[in-house]
Parts: C-alpha cells; structure tokens; sequence
DNA sequence: GTCTATAATGAGATAGAC
DNA sequence: GTCTATCTCATTATAGAC
C-alpha cells in the first residue's frame, strides 16, 4: 500500500461545480451578512440566496462564524496586497508625501468598494461592522493589523517626530471616516439634503483626511 | 358616571416602586445592547441583568424594538439639549469660531460618555451601532437631524462659502471619528502598542477634525 | 457533493394567577 | 405591577440516503 496516496487528507481535488457551488455560497453570504449584520443574518437566507440548500452552507462555510471569518479573508488579502504594493512603488519613486500615503491606503479600497461591484460593496458595509464591534477584534486584528502597521512606519517617516500613540489615533480616525463614506452615504444625503458626487466625496475626504493628520500629530 | 375620570387611558400614576424597576429595566437594556448589538442581546440577559422576570421587561418596554427606541431616546433629549444650549451660550457671546462650534457639537458627548458613568459609556457604544447602521435610519433621523442641522447652519456661518454637501459630509466624517474615540479605544492601543491619555486623544482629535474641516469645505 | 428530514436549542411574546 | 408557566416560532447543526 502506498503511502504517498495517502499523505493528503483530502483525497481528491474538488471538482470544478464544487467550487462553483462553494463560490456561490461565500458570495451569498457576503451579501447577506453585509445587509443584515451577523447575528441577523441566517443559514437560510444565505442558501436560499445561494440557491442551495442549508446543509450545504455547512458543508463548504462550517460553523456560521466560521462562514463569516472565511467571507472576510476571502477579499482581505487581495485588498493587503493592493495597498502594500501601492506603497512600495510609491518608495520606490522615492516621493514619499503624507497625502501619497494616504492614498496608497485608502484608495485600494475606495476604488473596489465605490465601483460598483456587488461584492466589494457589500465587503465595504461589512469591514465597517468588524471594525466597529468588539466581537470581532481577533479577525480585525489578524488581517488589518500588519497592513496598519507598515502604514504606520511609512507615516511615521513622511511626519518626523510624531508619537505612535497619536499616529494610531489619527490612523484610527481617518479610517472610521473612510468606513462612513461607503456605508453611511445615506446619512449625508439626509443632511445634506441632495445627492451627492462620488468623486467629489472622496477627494474631500482626502483633503480632511490629509490636514487632519499634519495637524493632530503636531505636539 | 363622570366623563373626566375616564378621559386619560392610564388611570394610576406609575408608584414610586414601578418607576425603579422600570429604571432598573432600561439600565439593564443599555448595557446589554451596547455590548451584544440588537440581535445577539435577548430580552433574558436584560430581565436576568435588571433582576426582574422577562415578562416585566415585555410590560414596561413593549417588544424589543421598541424598548431599543426608548433606550436610545432616553438619554437623547438631554444630549440634544446640552448641545444647543452650548451653541447658543457661544453665539451670546458673539465669539462664534470653527473650534468653538465643533466643541459645542463633540464636549456635550464626550465628556458624558469618556467621563466614566457606565450607563453614558454604554449609551455610546450604542449611538455607534445606530450611526452605523441602515436599519435604525429612522431612530438616527428622528433624534439627531435636528441638531445636526442647527450645527450644519452654524458651520456655514464660520465657513461661509462652503457647499451643503461638503459641510455634511465633513460632519459625518467628525462624528465618525468621535465615535470610534468611544467604541474603538481598543484599536488605537493595539495600533500604538501602549495605553493612552484620554485627555490627549480628545486634544487631537480636535484639531484633526478641526483642521480637516477646514481644508475640506474648500473648493 | 448534494439533498431531505429532523434533532436540539433558544428566542420573543403572552395568558392568567396573585 | 409582578410572577409562573407556556406558546409559537425560527434558528443552527447534523444524520443518513443517494
């Protein structure tokens, strides 16, 4: 008997309509859990979505919460590589600005979330809800956290003499308002009382985003 | 039989004892919903926290959406209050200036909820979870437009020329920095690697929200 | 891999005694 | 106003046929 055809727990190589089928399922739940939160989010509705059945969710997500960490890796580290990737080729020009940094973080995720596609939009409302409970500090921690801090050290650079305390902060800051301009739209059409310009929105948001930070971390 | 006497639906006032547990009820809701979110907090963990039968949380709270509202709006008034009040003791003195228009909008807050009394504390967390989602639109709308606009007029005062949709969304992007001083304290001292000074970080967010309103309200 | 059927649990809400 | 007991419903998860 040999050994070899044995070594792998998994004895075959998923079919092509499995990994379809599974496709399916994490998108589903993604738009599931993005309108409904976690905990009212159900099995069902990600199946019914799906168009399969609940036992399936089980089979290809585990557990629900299992489902939910699989659903937030899933585009996190594409997101990762797009932002350190940016950073990178901006040190490598060797034009380290403040404001080119902050590009380098917030428009890999801008671009995806505010274009249109279904999926990063509904990833958008979802990283809002991991960023702001408690409960899911561990993943937020596990896929955001190295990215921060490369980020950090790169901010550190381009503001000589800042304190990471204050860094963090400003860094916490500009990205609470980044989460709100993609899940909480709706609340500045209400007071601005009109509709607004994407485009518009997001260069402003740079522009706070940018004086905030020069300004905060002065002593 | 005499009309008058029947006119008004209750016909008791509330005792002294009812009033308690009531409190009691509404203290155990706060803190139960700003730590679990709506779903995963059960009208068994509020009746076990307060001390009372789940039966008596349906009597005095009707169902649990409506005792979520009520949470909500029982401290609303009084922040509301405090916060126009602030804003018209400024513009008295006639020293209307953008920092003193965003400490009228952001100390009312603050001090309440980072000064230590667990039911503000709790309150906050829970302004961050409507703020943040779609779903209680109509709680956000009824209880915090109004003063968001008086606050939006005076913005426009001390930054004359700026657009309806710039001043909004700059607001937005404040409050979601406050929030997140509040309800994501944990990140920045994971970010910064130490504990931090409560004092310094509302310093800095000031002038981060100060600087970046400025910057941004500008074509 | 996929499905049906069901187990096991816990939820919100209410009726009615006191 | 308060409590006990219970109703009704929906949930996650799994067992086992195909």
């Amino acid at each position: 008997m040999n050994v070899i055809t044995e070594q792998k727990q998994r004895q075959r190589a998923p079919s092509k309509r499995s990994l379809e089928t599974r496709m399916r399922i994490f998108d589903a739940a993604e738009q599931i859990f993005a309108a409904h939160g976690f905990d009212a989010a159900t099995i069902r509705d990600i199946a019914a979505l799906a168009g399969v059945q609940g036992a399936l969710v089980h089979h290809h997500g585990g557990s629900k919460e299992a489902l939910f960490a699989a659903v937030v890796a899933r585009r996190a580290a594409a997101l990762s590589g797009a932002r350190t990737a940016a950073l990178t080729a901006l040190q490598a020009k060797g034009d380290v600005t403040l404001r080119g940094v902050i590009c380098c973080f917030t428009h890999p995720f801008l671009d995806r979330v505010l274009g249109g596609d279904p999926g990063w939009m509904a990833y958008g409302r979802l990283i809002a809800y991991v960023s702001a409970d408690d409960r899911w500090r561990a993943i937020a921690s596990q896929h955001f956290d190295p990215t921060a801090k490369v980020f950090l050290a790169a901010f550190a650079q381009v503001l000589p003499g800042a304190s990471q305390a204050r860094l963090a902060a400003a860094l916490v800051y500009m990205v609470s308002g980044m989460l709100s301009l993609c899940a909480s739209r709706w609340r500045i059409d209400d007071l601005s009382g009109q509709g607004d310009d994407t485009e518009d929105l997001v260069q402003m948001f740079t522009d706070f985003s940018e004086a905030g930070f020069r300004r905060a971390v002065q002593g």
